[in-house]
DNA sequence: TGCGTCCATAACCTGGCGGAATGGATGTCG
DNA sequence: CGACATCCATTCCGCCAGGTTATGGACGCA
């Protein structure tokens, strides 16, 4: 008998979560697709894996049974595409290089024409992943190289060569106060609302909220983005300030957002990553070695 | 992302096959469907898995990763699925017994009621196989315990009981010859076509066909058959005549086919079979118990 | 040059899936 | 005690995916 992995994740969900409403939200699906496709998964199986209350759904024993392979399952497969994926980029002389949004900023297209110079035939695919995806798209295989803020989470699991560093400044509203002066100390921050990273980026998110250097102070978070536009948005509605790297005022210039130089703040540092397994591979070495060369000087 | 495992299965497939007609028979599915489904799973992939030829389809890079581990995840599924039918079964208290067409004849009903006294609230579940699935399931595990005719291919992996041996007549077309005798001596059938098992059945279809009492001769095969029907029709057509049990006389009698005593070739041995993990099973004992007292005793 | 054998494509039909709205059961709280 | 909230189930409808049959196109072979 076959079924669709999706089926399968929908169960994973809903025995996970405890009831369809709240797994259905998780999946980004209506109450009702997800109710149908737990009753598909039923009536195939022929047997119920959940017991209906009115607090939710509880597994039965075949449904245990099955919730303690499906996981595994689905690994196996997400593993297997990851591995097709990462064949397919091979076959296609691609090199798949996620970057974090503002990670290398102006040395990215230098690392791109400096790799495409050293690897004639080969091609580097860019993918540019949000902040909650904190190794963008590395950990999970989805690419092969990463260039990242420095430091991330998950950073030990692989390797990183640092590349250069670049002095942080304060991205502010351009009616905010502050906004006219030309640079600011950063314990005149401490109590301005921060646009910050999702939660789950743990010390990435820290760092950019330089937790370190507020003297044990709490921060004032107004507003949480994953990615720049909304980010920009958040600091222009005047939701809070936030660090950037100064090449940001650059590269993310915008209407009502202004930036300015900041003391106070330690530099923000740019790595590249791979995973421990491409230690040997060539191409990754000479990708790394592009940016060593470009961005490293 | 997410993939049906009917995709895996057909892509499988054609891998092994080498091509997209030849597998398409093979899965009893359309060539287009086939070729649709292989083009699906390329196009979410996003890789070429097979390079198109002549003479058929070969596996690319990216095509031989995945095929290394789409039979080891498809295997995955399958026994997850066993493993839950198999809780489901309990759940629902419900024994699921495979039985070979004309395996234990009249004995069966005596030994389900025999099991329904024994486990009252218990339900025995019987699935009648086909001849070309030798151990009626219970060697790819869709039931609990198997009744089949002794011996089988694949036996020694698992646990059987033998319950009784009836003598072997012999089916004939009402129109044979011989039909008018009352008994026949083996050798007077040896030039006779048979109507047999299907290949895959091995030393059942040879002990059917009496491969030993010929001295070494060749058999003619007239026909091959899966089910009783078929096999019933072959006979009565008459493409050959076959071995039976004893009690096939009464129990698939049809007009245009006559039972006869037959001298020369040994009885026919019907066991009750289970898996070896089930040992302790305190179901499975039971019945293979009711079985014995039935059947054996 | 016609034929057989592949795979790809076209045209058509049907079943199933997903979403919005609604129903029904059951606690909770003022 | 009645209004409300919170679950899951059901209905209706639009749409797409998948299947089948028929046909096209490439290629080797006699």
């Amino acid at each position: 008998m076959d079924v669709d992995t999706r089926l399968l994740r929908s169960f994973v969900a809903v025995a996970e979560e405890g009831g369809v409403t709240r797994a259905a939200e998780r999946l980004f699906v209506s109450q009702p697709a997800l109710t149908k496709q737990i009753k598909q998964l039923e009536s195939r199986l022929g047997t119920p894996l959940f017991t209906r209350s009115r607090a939710g759904m509880t597994l039965t024993g075949p449904g245990r049974v099955l919730a303690e392979r499906a996981p595994g399952l689905l690994a196996g497969w997400d593993a297997a595409l990851r591995e097709t994926r990462r064949a397919a980029g091979r076959a296609a002389r691609v090199l798949r290089v996620g970057f974090l949004a503002s990670a290398a900023n102006e040395a990215t297209p230098r690392i791109v024409a400096e790799f495409a110079r050293r690897r004639p035939g080969w091609r580097a695919d860019m993918r540019q992943a949000a902040w909650s995806n904190p190794t963008a798209g590395l950990a999970a295989g989805d690419v092969d190289v990463a260039l990242l803020r420095l430091p991330f989470p998950g950073q030990e699991a692989l390797r990183v060569e640092e590349l250069f560093a670049e002095p942080r400044c304060v991205a502010l509203a351009a009616g905010h106060p502050l906004a006219a002066r030309e640079s600011i100390d950063f314990r005149e921050l401490w109590d301005e609302p921060f646009v910050a990273a999702p939660a789950e980026t743990g010390p990435w998110r820290d760092h950019w909220l330089a937790v370190d250097e507020r003297d044990g102070r709490a921060v004032r978070v107004g507003a949480v983005t994953d990615q720049p536009d909304e980010w920009l948005s958040a600091i222009a509605n005047g939701y809070g300030v936030a660090l950037a790297p100064a090449s940001a005022a650059r590269f993310y210039a915008r209407p009502g957002v202004v930036y300015r130089a900041v003391r106070g703040v330690g530099p923000s540092r740019v790595g590249v990553a791979w995973a421990v397994g491409d230690d040997a591979d060539p191409v990754v070495r000479d990708f790394v070695r592009c940016c060593l060369d470009v961005g490293g000087g």
